[in-house]
DNA sequence: GTAAACCTTGGAGTTTAATCTAAGGTCAAG
DNA sequence: CTTGACCTTAGATTAAACTCCAAGGTTTAC
């Protein structure tokens, strides 16, 4: 498949401003130019278009994604320590952002839960409080109940 | 515990300017004020901002921060499916955040573990082909192999 | 052949989330 | 009693990430 900037844009519900701009940023290359002049862009690219704005949407700023875009492992080095390092430290990070976000799931869960007569105590509760409450009942539950 | 401005930004590893910055936009009111004017802040306080912080670190913008903060299970409403509602959109929003991390902490393993020899081809890779190995991986193998 | 819907560039403007500056008050130490 | 490290406010400035605008070229549809 190849798509025309507004047709990509549209498939990945974003702006062609957007486009035109991380191709500045050296985000996502154009797969080539029309005769006419206009981009085009193939199902590599709109790959890549994909990982940069989920990447986006889980916290990471362009210049981070443009590292994690970077990471390359060439067959010959098997790996150069350079790249293994860069990729660890980057799946720290995303280990890191994972428990952030499974901490603030169990609160939401909690809360929806609470809201067809759950769990939650009788007292005004707000996400603060699930978290707490979350973070006392793995303290006293045994792991693997 | 109490804090003051310098003493909490400093321990939750942020500016003072960006706890002011909080409190005008209604994120993080101080706990009061000493009778010399300054801010002060307690426990609670330092919970919130930890919230906000972390929130903030998984993609989330202040004001979507500023709707989970404002979710608030009333006891005598048990409770109204406005609440109800809007940490269910949260609740559905986070997980979709686990998943795109999700891939992108088993590729970045994939890259990882390719540095010692690993299961990924000869070929050069980048976390692009490592997701789409990943994808095709997922898709050939059981479930509970 | 001209209108509508695309595309091009360069450059200006906007929004979000801080971050900094200026001018000044507070407080403990020497 | 002043130096240094805090704190206050209001308002200006910055950086990241778009978003919009002007002036113009291309394609398809009537």
């Amino acid at each position: 498949m190849t798509y025309r900037i507004g047709e990509l844009a549209q498939a990945l519900d974003c702006s062609v401003d957007t486009l035109r701009f991380y191709e500045k940023q050296d985000l996502l290359k154009a797969s080539g130019r029309s005769p006419n002049g206009y981009r085009f862009y193939n199902d590599n690219a709109r790959r890549q278009l994909a990982f940069i704005l989920r990447a986006k949407a889980v916290g990471f700023s362009l210049e981070e994604i443009r590292e994690l875009l970077e990471i390359r492992i060439h067959p010959a080095a098997n790996c150069c320590e350079d790249v293994k390092s860069i990729a660890q430290r980057k799946l720290e990070l995303v280990n890191a952002k994972l428990q952030e976000l499974e901490k603030i799931r169990r609160a939401l869960d909690q809360i929806v839960d609470a809201c067809v007569g759950g769990s939650l105590p009788a007292t005004e509760c707000s996400i603060l409080e699930a978290l707490e409450l979350e973070a006392l009942e793995l303290e006293t539950e045994e792991p693997e109940a």
